[in-house]
DNA sequence: CTTGCTCGGGAAATCGATTTCCGAACCCGC
DNA sequence: GCGGGTTCGGAAATCGATTTCCCGAGCAAG
C-alpha cells in the first residue's frame, strides 16, 4: 500500500500516513532494493573524471539523473580494462537501472551481461561492442577532418597529429579524420601517439620538435594532450601561432584564456549527456526497444592559435 | 560459511567452492546489503564536480576507495542546501559506510543523523557543524594572507579581493586572511563577492574596473573565479601583470599555460583526499573514536602574473 | 432473496545472503 | 568405556519492504 496502490481507502490511507508522520518512519532502501531487485541508481563509467570533458559529462548526467530521482555511481577506469571490468561487475551487483559508459575497453564481457539481465547501456563518446547498446557520439571523423582542413586552408603543409589510443573509437576516428584531410590534400602524414595523456603528448611533441624538419602546425586529439603539447612548445621556446599553429579537439574553459587563445573543436557535452540520460530513461520506461545512435557535430571555435605558416627560408 | 568462517572443513570447503565455480554463482549484493545493513559504498558530497579542485579530489578519493574495496557515490550539490539535504538523506538510506563532504551547508541536520547511526563523516575543505566529524582542511587564512602579503611586498597598495561565499568556511577564512594582511599593512580593504562562481567573479571584476580609482592587483579566492576575473580583464583590455597583477587561490592545470602564467596558492588536494579516506577507514575499522582535524598548508607557486605596480601618475 | 462478483484490507510468501541455533559426531581424558 | 567438551554441517530465523493471496463484506443483478 505504501507504494501507491490506487485501490486503497481514503480514511485508511490518512490513518497510515499519519502514523508514518508520527513515527518518523523511513522505508529501508536496502530492503526495497532487494525485493525489487534494482536500486534507483545509474552507473557512469568514464576513463578519467579529472578530464574536464568527462567531469562536464558526469556533472550533466548527475544533474539530470537527480531530477529524475536517481543517484549516480561514478566509476573511474583510468583507461584500464581491469578497473572497467571490476566496476561493471559492481554495477551488475548493485542492479543499477542503467549505465552510461565511455569505455576504455569496448568489448568487456560485462557489457553483454548487463544487457542480458535487462540493464540498459548507453555508450558515450566511444561505442561498445554490443549491438544492443544505445550510443551518443560525436562525429569525430568530420570534426578532426574539419580541424585539419582549417590548417590546410590556412596554408600549412607539414601538419602533425598528436593522437590518442587507436584501440578506442575516438582515437581511431580522429586519426582517420586527420588522415582523410591530409590525403585529400596530398600531404604527408606525421602522427605521434599521445595516448590521450598529458605526459605522453608532451613527450610526443618534444620528439616531433627534435626532428630535422619540423611541422608548422599541430592537431591535438584531446584537451589533456593539448596541455601537454603546449607545455612542450613552451619549454622549447616556440611561439604560437607564428612558429607553430595549434588546434585542439575539445574546448575546455581555459582554452580562451591561454596565450594565444586556443582554436578548438568543441563537443556539445551538455546536450550529449542529456541525450544519454534520455535514452536510458526511455529504456527504463520501456518506451523503446530498438537501439539508437545519436551523433553530434563538433563546433569550430576559431581563436588565435592558428595563423598562416611563416614563409619558408 | 561463504563469508570465510574459519571453522569449516577443508573437504567441504573445496566441494562448495567447486560448486560455486560450476554454477557461476554470484552472491546477490542487494541481499547482502540488507542483511548487513550496510553497503560497501562511500559517499562523496561536493558543491561542484566540474570545479577542477573537486574533480581532483573525487578522483583521488575514488581511487583510494576502490583499492580498499569500496564504491563511490558522487553527490553534486550545486552549492545548494536542498540538494545537499536530499543527497545526505539518500546516503543514509543506502547505509553507506562513510561520507566525505565539502558542505554547501555546514549545519544540515542529516550530518548529525549520519553520525548518530554510526556512519563516519569527514569534512573536506570546509568544516561541518557537528563536533563528532573529522576534518581535513587547508589553512585558508594563512594561504590567503600569504598571497595578499606577496602583493603587498611587491609594492601594491590598492589590492582588491574577489571572494567566495562568506557563509562557508573557505570563503570566510580566505576573506579573513586577506583582511589580516591588508590591515597589518594599513591598507584599505576592497572586497567583491564572486560567490565562488565564474560569472559572478566576472561581474565583480567588471564592477571594480568601473570605479574611478582602480586597484592595481587582485586576489581571487578560487580557480573558477580566477577564470571569470581573467575574462573580465581581457574584455576590458587590461594587460596582466603590468596594469593588473593577479594571484589566484587554487592551482589548476591551466594556470601555467595562460598568459602570463598565473601566480597561485596551491592546495595539496591529493594528499588531503588521502587523509580523508584514511580517516574514514580508521573509523570504519574502529581504530579511533576521537575526532581529528588535519590542516594542510598552501604552497605558493610563483609565476609571472604578479609584478610591481606601474608608478603612479 | 439469493447468487455472483468486486473491492478493501489483513495475512503470508518472497527476495537471497547472513547469522544464529541445534543436534550429531567426534575427541580427549579419566 | 563413558561423560564432558568440541567441531561441523544442516536447518531455521532474520533483515524489511514488496507482492501475492485470500477471505469477508458490500453491492448488483436475476
Amino acid at each position: 500500500m505504501l507504494s501507491g496502490d490506487p485501490r486503497v481507502g481514503e480514511a485508511y490511507r490518512q490513518r497510515v500516513l499519519q502514523a508514518v508522520e508520527q513515527l518518523d518512519y523511513r522505508p529501508n532502501q536496502l530492503a526495497r532494493n532487494l525485493r525489487k531487485q534494482r536500486s534507483m541508481t545509474l552507473g557512469v563509467v568514464v576513463p578519467d573524471i579529472e578530464n574536464p570533458h568527462f567531469s562536464e559529462m558526469v556533472r550533466a548526467v548527475e544533474d539530470l539523473a537527480f531530477n529524475a530521482g536517481y543517484r549516480v555511481l561514478v566509476c573511474n577506469t583510468d583507461e584500464t580494462a581491469d578497473k572497467q571490468q571490476a566496476y561493471l561487475e559492481a554495477l551488475i551487483g548493485e542492479r543499477v537501472m542503467g549505465v552510461v559508459i565511455s569505455p576504455s575497453e569496448p568489448a568487456s564481457p560485462q557489457i553483454g551481461r548487463l544487457l542480458d539481465i535487462g540493464i540498459p547501456v548507453v555508450a558515450f563518446d566511444r561505442e561498445v561492442a554490443d549491438e544492443r547498446a544505445d550510443a551518443v557520439l560525436a562525429d569525430n571523423v568530420r570534426g578532426t577532418r574539419t580541424a585539419t582542413k582549417l590548417l590546410i586552408d590556412t596554408g600549412h603543409e607539414r601538419i602533425a597529429y598528436i593522437g590518442g589510443r587507436r584501440d578506442v573509437e575516438t582515437g581511431a576516428e580522429r586519426l582517420a579524420g586527420y588522415e582523410l584531410a591530409m590525403r585529400a590534400a596530398g600531404l604527408e602524414l606525421r602522427e605521434v601517439d599521445g595516448a590521450f595523456r598529458l605526459d605522453a603528448a608532451d613527450a610526443g611533441v618534444t620528439e616531433i620538435l627534435a626532428a630535422s624538419v619540423r611541422p608548422t602546425a599541430l592537431v591535438v586529439a584531446n584537451n589533456l594532450m593539448t596541455v601537454g603539447a603546449l607545455r612542450a612548445l613552451r619549454r622549447a621556446g616556440l611561439r604560437v601561432p607564428d612558429e607553430m599553429a595549434i588546434i585542439g579537439i575539445d574546448d575546455p574553459s581555459w582554452a580562451e584564456l591561454i596565450d594565444p587563445p586556443l582554436t578548438a573543436m568543441a563537443q556539445p557535452v551538455g546536450r550529449m549527456a542529456g541525450d544519454a540520460v534520455a535514452l536510458l530513461l526511455e529504456r527504463v520506461a520501456g518506451t523503446r526497444t530498438e537501439p539508437r545512435r545519436i551523433v553530434h557535430a563538433f563546433e569550430l571555435r576559431r581563436r588565435l592559435s592558428v595563423c598562416p605558416p611563416a614563409p619558408q627560408p
